[in-house]
DNA sequence: CGATCATATCAATAGTTATTGAACTATTGG
DNA sequence: CCAATAGTTCAATAACTATTGATATGATCG
């Protein structure tokens, strides 16, 4: 996941889908699902280079878990995986595991 | 920094230097001050790969703000940068900065 | 079906980074 | 001052990664 976000065209993806994530929604039966999230052109025009270069870095992301994506017709919808996140989060807060 | 914690040689070391510097302490006067550390040495000893690679990595560590290191006689102490690894963990709780 | 839009893969390349061993600098103790 | 110990820097190399443009797949619409 540090490597991931190790790259500044990867963290800027991840801070834009971010900001399109904003977590998940609890529906009438309990469900939990995501709200929104941005299709792999939104991610484009955040980020200079292709999609080729684009979809690469997606598919960092979501090898290493930062990211989900799932098709909607014939675009992909890209979120942030949530869980990951706040296991980084939480590694920051203990990092040695001994504590 | 996640670059720096992106290698995984890094990454051993950031977290044996955790479990290293468990903090600060509080002196009589008020005056925080570091407790313990290890030296480059101690940290060789548990990194393979001779002193260059781990020099190379402290360096690389200490450029990206995650550590610290000072000279204590014919030693340098390095220990983790308490501050930059909560920025880091803010930064995980609020990664667009819109929240 | 064929055209078009959205995304992914591929191959080539340039740039970066980790690792190694050797040479160098700094500090202490005799 | 000399020798020994602790770290750092340097040069060479190998491995990896990002970027680019071209090509391919997948989905929708007329």
């Amino acid at each position: 996941m540090f490597k991931a976000l190790g790259d500044p065209t990867r963290l800027r993806i991840f801070m834009f889908l971010s900001s399109c994530s904003p977590e998940v929604v609890v529906g009438e039966e309990g469900e939990v699902r995501p709200v929104v999230g941005a299709t792999v052109g939104d991610v484009c025009c955040h980020v200079s280079g292709g999609n080729s270069l684009v979809s690469f870095h997606l598919k960092e992301l979501r090898q290493a878990g930062l990211i989900t994506m799932e098709r909607r017709g014939k675009y992909m919808v890209c979120r942030i995986h949530t869980k990951a996140v706040e296991e980084l989060g939480s590694f920051m807060c203990d990092p040695c595991g001994c504590q």
